[in-house]
DNA sequence: CCTCCACCGGAACGGAGGGGGA
DNA sequence: TCCCCCTCCGTTCCGGTGGAGG
């Protein structure tokens, strides 16, 4: 077994990685900090409210403050994805699975409201903080309501899209009303920089990557810290693979763009061939609803597949605006698609 | 003011596919 | 293995909406 020349340790490459210093977030983790902390001293936690663009660090340090506070607190706490579980069975039986309940739930058909009554008893009367990120892909909001007339528990709440929260049902709505709302601003390039210097004295062999090499991968990153880490992370196993002493400028400069390129592609891999032309056709422009079926009924002609209905369309472009791939402007009939950014 | 038109999106349905239990 | 149930998906149906044009 050859020990490795470039990578010291893949796991501070990858996003479950918790950094023991966060780099430029100071004013957000004081922020946090203030919502969580009063459960130190028993008593009760604010709900905290966590937007931003994707690569701003919200999730890293929602759970850089539950890591804290598990060394401080008797606190109960759970970290769930909406986007895995995006429904309100499969909310609450993830908060039980990972809080360590093993139940049988297939017998019988477990209702869900018995799930929610477990989930009390379980939290006996202990502090509760519970994070649901990417909550703008919840598709069931009364579970927020279930979960907030619990008592002793806190929410910590977290989006891309800053208005979330005012899509919320009224009731919901105002008892997050006095939510703390904490913005993440898109990195800096110098603060990508340091980031990735900092990951890199954690994951690299010092010495085998260079401070103007960190550079070029920040400015192609755009802000986004997750995408510079992950490019950190497929030019260091290149050259790991290449078997080389240390990364190199050509090294960098083949591999970026393909890199860049690559990710670009894992987010439209999964689309269907209808998905994919939509994308296509809106490279030339916007294009509003009724247009966009017209031209896509002529290229399912053109490349001769099944044809779809327009509802199917409708819930194509749903799907396609909920992935972030595809912006739509104006509301119902006079709405307008284009590509996102 | 009324009707038409084009599009919106919820509800329900049926077929396909997956997974667990007998 | 078969069977049942659940989930997912595209489709059908249809009431709603608001500008255009009489």
């Amino acid at each position: 077994m050859e020990e490795n020349r470039i990578i010291r340790s893949s796991e501070a490459l990858t996003t479950f990685f918790i950094p023991n210093k966060l780099v430029h977030r100071d004013g957000q983790l004081k922020a946090i900090r203030d919502s969580l902390n009063p459960v130190i001293k028993n008593l009760q936690p604010r709900n905290a409210f966590l937007y931003g663009k994707p690569g701003t660090g919200k999730t890293c340090m929602a759970r850089y403050v539950l890591e804290e506070l598990r060394e401080n607190s008797s606190a109960k706490q759970c970290y769930i994805n909406c986007w895995e579980a995006p429904g309100r069975f499969k909310i609450l039986y993830s908060i039980l699975e990972k809080m360590g309940q093993t139940f049988s739930i297939h017998r019988k058909g477990m209702p869900t409201d018995e799930l929610l009554d477990l989930l009390k008893r379980k939290l006996q009367d202990e502090y509760f903080i519970l994070v649901l990120d990417e909550v703008d892909q919840l598709e069931d909001d009364k579970v927020l309501y279930d979960i907030l007339n619990i008592p002793k528990t806190a929410l910590i709440l977290i989006s891309n899209d800053p208005t979330s929260l005012a899509q919320l049902d009224s009731r919901i709505r105002s008892r997050l009303a006095s939510a703390d709302s904490i913005e993440f601003p898109a990195y800096k390039i110098d603060e990508i920089k340091d980031i990735l210097s900092d990951r890199a004295s954690w994951a690299l062999v010092p010495g085998t990557i260079a401070k103007t090499q960190l550079e070029r991968i920040a400015r192609v990153s755009a802000g986004d810290a997750r995408l510079a880490i992950d490019l950190l992370r497929i030019v260091s196993e290149t050259a790991e693979n290449q078997d080389v002493e240390k990364i190199t400028d050509s090294l960098i400069q083949s591999v970026l763009p393909k890199a860049v390129e690559s990710k670009k592609e894992e987010k439209t891999e999964t689309l269907n061939p209808y998905q994919k032309a939509v994308l296509d056709l809106l490279k030339s422009g916007k294009v509003d609803s009724g247009t966009l079926y017209q031209k896509l009924s002529e290229t399912i002609r053109k490349q001769n597949l099944e044809p779809i209905v327009d509802r199917t369309f409708r819930k194509y472009m749903d799907r396609l605006v909920q992935s972030r791939l595809v912006s739509a402007s104006g509301t119902g009939r006079w709405r307008t698609y284009s590509i996102a950014e």
